[in-house]
DNA sequence: AATCTCCCCAACCGCGATCTC
DNA sequence: GGAGATCGCGGTTGGGGAGAT
């Protein structure tokens, strides 16, 4: 009702970095009309999470950003928000925007140029994600794709297609408690030796906070989204 | 110079999740 | 526990700039 739309105005911006400056944005409903703005409170926070947020990082990404959003595309699809948390200064629009209009392009771009080595093979092209280079005893791996992570935990862009390669992501996810019983993991690394999997599971950020999964699937992803991000050297969320 | 087409990205929209009373 | 308010996410849109015709 009365309200504006479409693209800020300097003044606009001027008013609201102002505000928040001096108040913080609190409730952003009761936002635009304390700080005098025609604007609704959702515009507001858009406007300012994604553009005038003084740690907002401006200008084109660089050549390890644009890999490292392809690398958890890969593994979390189009959960911008979470790969944005990995990028500082970079936000969910900017990522989202970045990839529908670059990245995914390349991408198909890439693979109809590079053909699958082997359609036989379970081993198939994807983006390259190495998880560890401490490979130990590989001589139990199996046809089942688990084993073959665990046994050499490298996933070679070349040589696998992750999606199949990963066990379904469970929405759970994101906001089940975990614990710190990390028996489980054992049916994920079937066949691994102890000292293995004991690289995984006391890995620093997962001894930080205790945790409780109620299966095994949602605790491989856990350990393999912050193994990831540590081998990125990624910083903390 | 005028018009058209394509592309980019800031902003909007809808909806589910979370918070507050 | 329920209802309304608010927040935050992901998909989509459309204005404007750049290049082509």
């Amino acid at each position: 009702m009365g309200l504006k739309k479409g693209p800020w105005t300097p003044e606009e911006d001027q008013i609201l970095i102002s505000y928040v400056q001096q108040h913080g944005h609190g409730n952003w409903r009761a936002l635009p009309k304390k700080a005098g703005l025609l604007r609704c409170g959702k515009s507001c926070r858009l406007r300012w999470t994604n553009y005038l947020r003084p740690d907002v990082k401006r200008g084109n990404l660089s050549k390890e950003e644009e890999e490292t959003i392809i690398k958890f595309h890969e593994m979390l699809g189009n959960r911008w928000s979470v790969i944005a948390s990995r990028l500082p200064g970079r936000t969910d629009n900017e990522i989202k925007n970045v990839w529908n209009t670059h990245l995914k392009k390349r991408l198909k771009n890439h693979q109809t140029k590079v053909p699958k080595s082997d359609s036989n093979s379970p081993i198939q092209s994807g983006p390259c994600i190495e998880l560890s280079s401490s490979a130990t005893d590989t001589s139990t791996t199996t046809t089942t794709t688990t084993t073959t992570i665990t046994n050499n935990m490298v996933i070679k862009h070349e040589e696998m297609d992750s999606l199949e390669y990963f066990p379904e992501i469970d929405n759970r996810f994101w906001s089940e408690e975990l614990s710190t019983d990390n028996s489980n993991m054992e049916s994920k690394f079937p066949g691994d030796t102890d000292e293995l999997q004991s690289q995984i599971i006391s890995s620093p950020a997962n001894t930080s906070t205790d945790y409780i999964y109620e299966d095994s699937d949602m605790e491989f992803w856990h350990n393999l989204f912050i193994r990831a991000g540590e081998l990125l050297q990624l910083p903390e969320i």
